[in-house]
DNA sequence: GGTGAAAGCGAGGACCA
DNA sequence: TGGTCCTCGCTTTCACC
């Protein structure tokens, strides 16, 4: 599955994590191509599946979101089935921002949003406690995000 | 600085946190109007902040990280200043994809990507557990990413 | 808030080295 | 692989409702 990449890919990669908005004449400039390859190289990329995909990133903040939370679920069992119709529980739930099923103490780590500190305690206690199977939470808040945008950086 | 969105604004998100490479003319069908509101509409998002960015999503699979995890610190002391250059160390470490100070028994949340396993202990060992003032790290990997795209959901 | 139209530019393809 | 040129359609910005 993984796919090899000259110098001049992971050039591109790296500029469209940084702005997937860039025009092909803009990414051909920075890694000193005309358009024509450009364009190519980055369909490959797309068609390959190492570019999964083009994101708008929001601002929690600017939606009315002041709080990043980490949320640590243990299962009372683990079976497939209960833990399949779990995740479409979690699949649901709109302040679930990234859910992870892991290994470790915990089963489930999630990255939830809220207005602030209670409603997120009220989302804890009304939505995330009543789910069936929760042994036990723990919650982490994020203070501050150290690395604003999620990068993959490609040295090379 | 929270910024008030009616039901198109949210559509608009929704539809852009799926694919940021909608044109204006696709968006525009989706939320039944003309390019005209509609690319201003898109405009004000990213004036006021609510978009921050558009970035392109690289698959961990097809760039050969077979592996992530979930990585917690500890740190030994929490001055500023030493949590100020832990941070600038972390900032450098391109196998960190994501980083957040947090509440709670650990002090970062890192997430981590790694060729496979034997990798992700080289990079623990060598990379992290070197790190100045660390006393304590607990990983756990990610078996499945239930929700593969990070996206705020805004019903509406 | 909404429409329609005009100008300019970028995407994407055909073709060559 | 990379480069040149060409065309269609979209983006962007008008003036106006």
């Amino acid at each position: 599955m993984p796919v090899s990449l000259d110098r001049t890919d992971k050039a591109l990669l790296n500029a469209l994590q940084g702005n997937a908005r860039l025009t092909v004449a803009e990414l051909a400039d920075r890694v000193a191509l005309t358009t024509s390859p450009c364009w190519r190289r980055v369909r490959h990329l797309e068609e390959s599946g190492v570019i999964s995909g083009y994101q708008a990133i929001l601002s929690p903040k600017a939606l009315g979101y002041g709080v990043t939370a980490f949320v640590s679920i243990m299962m009372e069992s683990h079976t497939q089935e209960i833990a399949r119709a779990f995740e479409q529980r979690l699949l649901a739930i709109p302040e679930i921002v990234a859910c992870h099923n892991v290994s470790g103490r915990y089963d489930f780590l999630l990255e939830v949003v809220a207005k602030d500190l209670e409603s997120f305690g009220e989302f804890a206690r009304e939505v995330l406690q009543t789910l069936p199977c929760v042994k036990e939470i723990y919650s982490s808040f994020s203070y501050k995000s150290v690395r604003p945008l999620r990068v993959m950086s490609l040295p090379g």
